[in-house]
DNA sequence: GCGAGATAGTATCAAACGCAACTATCTACC
DNA sequence: GGTAGATAGTTGCGTTTGATACTATCTCGC
């Protein structure tokens, strides 16, 4: 004598979504975005994309736009216009690349790496209390579980393997 | 004598954007996203909150809208319009509730039910490949993790711990 | 050097998102 | 029992997003 607990096919019965990992890495990601969106919207007027930028230049320092586009993964609009609206800010500085007139070289300007230096203290504090009581070992695991992820969506996506 | 490799504040040094864990997440997140939501809309037209919505009438039953919102975290409007376009696919079914005038039941028709049958173990197959190679303890945790963060992230946003 | 195709970046458009405002209904308190 | 405030759900609207098309420039082969 069996029991039915549901009405479900056998099929559909290993599928729950609390449990299902795209879902809940989408969830968590919603979140956390969310809340790191609004921090940098609210005290310093920056969207992500923009502080993407103004993180990656400050780190690796002048590049031109679709360098910018590999080195984040953004798209190459959402990249031209994150750095419009920094330039308005005069937070980015671009001049003509004189080996490739298509090309600019975009660069943080003073007031771009002093809004930088502000906020990095911010973004650290964030993360920090995002993972508090977490074990460092813990985190470590996780960021590299993302980034295998990462990858094995862009391999089953049809995308060359991340060089990651 | 010191050497200066980078013209850093000593405070942006600690921050790097590939080791940021709100990056790793997000762009981690939008790769499994892009792909996923790519399957469901090419095969079988739906877009992922509607997905959503199907997995869960399949899962836990008939219910209102506002259940809906709070079972998946999705905003109310997002619900609605899924619910709106699956009705008009005759995937959902809706009833009055006679003891709220408000609100309405929905439910999965049988063609609901059947979709879900069909669709489920592609999604079942997709999970399977985006995490084949990992230890399933490491999954195990990741999802764990992941709890944890959304939860941290609605904490610091000022909402009411989660029910995580 | 000149024409075909590749590449850098921008403009345009349609779809998705979420907030706020709105309607309709319910609850609670006097 | 009637009025104030809460709740269910929809609509409208401004913003963001990403795909496509476009301009300008470069590269390669001849």
């Amino acid at each position: 004598m069996t029991v039915q607990t549901r009405p479900e096919p056998a099929d559909a019965a290993g599928l729950q979504l609390d449990a299902y990992l795209p879902y809940r890495l989408s969830v968590a990601s919603n979140a956390v975005s969310r809340l790191i969106a609004r921090a940098y919207e609210d005290r310093f007027g920056l969207t992500i994309p923009q502080w993407r930028l103004v993180c990656v230049l400050a780190e690796d320092g002048p590049m031109n736009q679709s360098a910018l586009v590999s080195r984040t993964g953004m798209d190459k609009v959402t990249v031209s216009r994150a750095a419009q609206g920094l330039i308005k800010r005069h937070l980015l500085e671009r001049s003509e690349n004189d080996r490739d007139g298509r090309s600019h070289v975009v660069a943080l300007s003073l007031e771009g790496v002093r809004l930088h230096a502000e906020i990095a203290p911010l973004a650290l504090a964030y993360e920090a209390a995002l993972i508090s009581g977490l074990d460092p070992h813990e985190v470590a695991l996780l960021k590299r579980l993302l980034l295998r992820l990462q990858g094995a969506a862009g391999v089953l996506a049809g995308e060359a393997p991340s060089p990651g």
